[in-house]
DNA sequence: ATGCCTCGCATCGCGAGA
């Protein structure tokens, strides 16, 4: 089964590149951030057109999340971060499909740090503490993915000295997102490549992707059940390279059919 | 220290992204 995470940054104009990714990919589910649409102008013709079922949440000019399936009905078990009832930003979408706890995500931005977006950005990410706190331990396999809007190391950027001062790369977001892992979710693709310079967000000023100069933002987080039907983690180059494509390209990861061993130990 | 590029929304500039 393969999973993706892909920030289309506008799914109004990169429909046809989204389109033709799935064509390529043909990922199984697949998460999408920054929408930037309200809720009636998602394109759910052309994405049945193309395979998958889909749930989402709009919100006119910024943020938006959506969830792709074409392995069977898309159970939603929550939309929206609880903790902050205020809180109107689309940027969380949950649901149980093929077996596998989905968890969709598109973590504030942050900057200017500091600031009033700064501080939501860490009110965010203390909900989202408390929430996977909830689900880390399911029997069940979860994967929480998206767009986290953290570079968590001196590894994932390409001039570290350069994003001292960034919200991205802020201490306060970097141990953010340490204590999420040390809840017991394995980062996927740093556990496949520990030692690899990978990016997944390229600035589209001064050809930063042809000179690679990217951050690393997207991840794929996994529960023990889910680490243990890991096979694959890759970030997909190919869509950062064409036309009128996001600043994003897509991350996936490949699992095991759950419950495949039990299967065959009865077969 | 700042802009670079691109988008949506609604014009002909601004806010936001990261």
């Amino acid at each position: 089964m393969k999973i993706a995470t892909y920030n289309v940054n506008g799914i109004g104009g990169r429909l046809p590149i989204l389109l033709k990714w799935l064509a390529l990919a043909e990922p199984d589910i697949v998460v999408l951030q920054e929408l930037k649409a309200p809720q009636e102008a998602f394109p759910r013709e052309a994405v049945e057109a193309a395979g998958y079922q889909a749930i989402w949440h709009g919100q006119s000019r910024w943020n938006g999340v959506a969830l792709l399936s074409r392995v069977g009905e898309i159970h939603e078990t929550r939309r929206g971060l609880p903790g902050d009832p205020k809180d109107e930003q689309s940027r969380y979408i949950e649901a149980a499909v093929g077996g596998v706890l989905i968890a969709g995500l598109y973590l504030p931005n942050g900057n200017p740090r500091p600031g009033p977006k700064f501080e939501y950005k860490l009110d965010w990410m203390a909900r989202l503490d408390a929430h996977l706190q909830t689900l880390v331990d399911l029997k069940a396999p979860v994967v929480v993915l998206g767009d986290f809007n953290v570079i968590p190391t001196d590894e994932d950027v390409y001039k570290p000295e350069r994003w001292l001062t960034d919200a991205l790369f802020a201490p306060e977001a970097r141990a953010a997102y340490q204590r999420l892992l040390d809840q017991g979710w394995t980062d996927a693709i740093r556990h496949l490549h520990p030692k690899e310079t990978i990016y997944t967000f390229w600035h589209y000023w001064r050809g930063s992707f042809e000179r690679n100069a990217g951050i690393r933002i997207d991840h794929l987080l996994l529960n023990k059940p889910a680490k243990k039907l890991l096979k694959a983690a890759e970030v997909d180059l190919r869509p950062r390279g064409w036309e009128k494509t996001s600043d994003h390209t897509p991350v996936w990861i490949e699992l095991a059919e759950p419950g495949k061993r039990k299967r065959a130990k009865e077969g």
